[in-house]
DNA sequence: ATAGTTTATGAATACGTATTCATGCTAATG
DNA sequence: CATTAGCATGAATACGTATTCATAAACTAT
């Protein structure tokens, strides 16, 4: 077994140093009962033989590990590593570690196992479907929970998204004024919160201007970039095809741009694609997709800011906050004049 | 403080078995000096109970902390996510957690915390640069390591990389036995090793066929999207361009065939493109090119295993391996017919 | 049958910290 | 000046487990 063994403890620091190990353990702990002199011979000390303390030993006493736990349906999904790439700079940036599981290839037994044995603080789910034997089991055990870019209604936990409906209806207001008669919807599972909510802003957007939407301009698939692609392609085939199609994110419009490429249609002469995220990989000039942003690190921030003083103090009452999206026009759509509004926290 | 009260311990369970803690602390642990009868009645009262055992309190203990720290440099390089599904599945089933630092933005701090106050029993690094203070760090502590997707000459810990030279010299021969006169090689940063590696036999290639690279076919760039997309311009913007480009990796790729779109090169047309990786990407068909894979879900495997061993058992020696690669044929080259070697692990 | 060995168990201890309780001390109040 | 309140500190304890040491019981070999 290649373990180590730690040289000093606060009892070796408190000798050298002159103090009880409870002084030194308070200097550690920042407490204010400390004369300002025995702080610095107890700093000096440490600093000096370079004292850390037992992490272990401290979540054993304060039931605290100083690790929060994200749950991810689908690493690959390149907007996760987004998320995860603002989530754990602000983890790091507090002191926290972040730990990950991805339950789509791991299944959930990684996440109940840390949440029984209570080996995190706290826990951050991002976008899935609904059902979640972890989610379910956290919240029975209390643990502290936040979500980001998703959301369950009556939640008794706080709440990151961006104004997914809002969002979607400002795209189809922009793709209506643009001029887009014949205006499909290409979206996945409408379990999830976030596709949902857009495909109900798109259709209130339709609804708002008189225009229809018929049945052979709506598809939806499950996640899975061929899926996706053919249904591009079978809308493509119709008699009279659309001239804009809304999909329900950017990894979605990737797929049907590929599906527009088989079917041999020029992107925006024969038709628009939009999308919604505003992931990286969107403005890659290969796709250069008309998107809504959402503010992820604006998200991410306020969710590890929610669940730490969750963990630090469980009187907080559970909000659901909306963020304000931008809509970014790129190469997918022609007209590139429309009223944009500035992206906002409610 | 959100904390929770634990309601059992292995006390708790000892007095309703009618044993000591001690026996407890035998049955849990798989210790063989436990009567049958004994641990199966020790085992129904856990399993009565539900207790599960304080994870702090072993961790102290073992000084195991059951989790494994991953370094990446940029999680939101494509084949980062990649490579963290791997071995978070690997880690997992195997009852670890893991816990990823991002470097990129977050700087060393966080890793370099956890290596000193020893919360990880091991640490896994992905493909970067050479220079790590965390990398230093491990290896003073004498922390287990393993290195995936990166090699470092003379290293005292296990490394795991798929034949980059190799790979990148039967793309090259491939190249050449199609035709191609005229080819080119778009490279990234080179002290990342794999991307050294890759371009050596890009260049043995060649140098084997007795075709000449001039530097006018030759670039390399920092990571940025942009650059590489630039450099492509740059390249087929000359007098006699090349009639293909060997990138250093896929996402490479991905840029140089925007560079491509926007020079009004046509693909494979006009030119050829190839990648390195074989991310799941380079195959969505608005890019669907040539590659060459790493099988990372053997490399990921092979990498937990050794670093748990490492842990289990130090007195193993470090070893470098290396696993074959596969070459994929895609529409961004036009010649499909080229022998294929099986991915073998050598 | 006797000495020696293995097996099964419990009591006791150690891991390193945070915290409570008790205490001597200083400063403030009347 | 006497009393009180607050401050700074140490001793002792608890957190929950793994492990060592000791011991009694159950075998094995002579």
């Amino acid at each position: 077994m290649h373990t180590y063994s730690q040289k000093l403890n606060s009892n070796d620091i408190a000798r050298h140093a002159g103090v009880s190990q409870a002084t030194v353990s308070r200097v550690l702990s920042g407490n204010s009962n400390v004369r300002e002199e025995t702080r610095q011979r107890v700093l000096e000390v440490i600093e000096k033989l370079n004292y850390r303390p037992n992490a272990f030993a401290q979540a054993m006493k304060t039931r605290l590990s100083g690790t929060v736990g994200v749950v991810v349906s689908r690493i690959t999904n390149p907007i996760v590593p987004e998320v995860l790439l603002h989530l754990g700079d602000e983890l790091t940036a507090r002191g926290k570690r972040m730990v990950v599981w991805n339950t789509d290839t791991e299944g959930e037994d990684g996440v109940l196992n840390a949440i029984r044995q209570r080996v995190i603080d706290g826990l951050i789910f991002t976008a899935a479907g609904h059902q979640s034997a972890a989610l379910e089991a956290a919240q029975q055990t209390g643990m502290p929970i936040a979500c980001i870019n998703r959301h369950i209604d009556g939640a008794s936990f706080n709440q990151f998204a961006c104004s997914n409906l809002e969002g979607a209806r400002t795209m189809a207001d922009y793709l209506i004024a643009a001029g887009r008669k014949r205006i499909a919807i290409i979206n996945g599972p409408l379990d999830r919160s976030t596709l949902a909510d857009r495909e109900a802003g798109l259709r209130q957007g339709l609804h708002h201007a008189g225009i229809e939407l018929p049945d052979n301009y709506y598809a939806s698939s499950d996640f899975a970039h061929n899926n996706f692609r053919e249904l591009a392609i079978e809308m493509m085939s119709q008699p009279c095809p659309p001239d804009a199609i809304a999909c329900g994110n950017d990894v979605i419009a990737f797929a049907v741009m590929c599906g527009l490429k088989a079917a041999g249609a020029k992107v925006p002469d024969d038709i628009w694609v939009t999308g919604f995220d505003g992931i990286e990989m969107s403005g890659w000039d290969v796709f250069d997709i008309t998107t809504m942003k959402q503010p992820l690190d604006a998200m991410a921030s306020a969710t590890v800011e929610a669940l730490i003083s969750t963990i630090e103090n469980s009187e907080a009452e559970p909000q659901l906050v909306r963020f304000g999206t931008e809509l970014i026009i790129r190469g997918t759509t022609a007209n590139t004049s429309f009223p944009q509004q500035p992206p906002t926290k409610e």
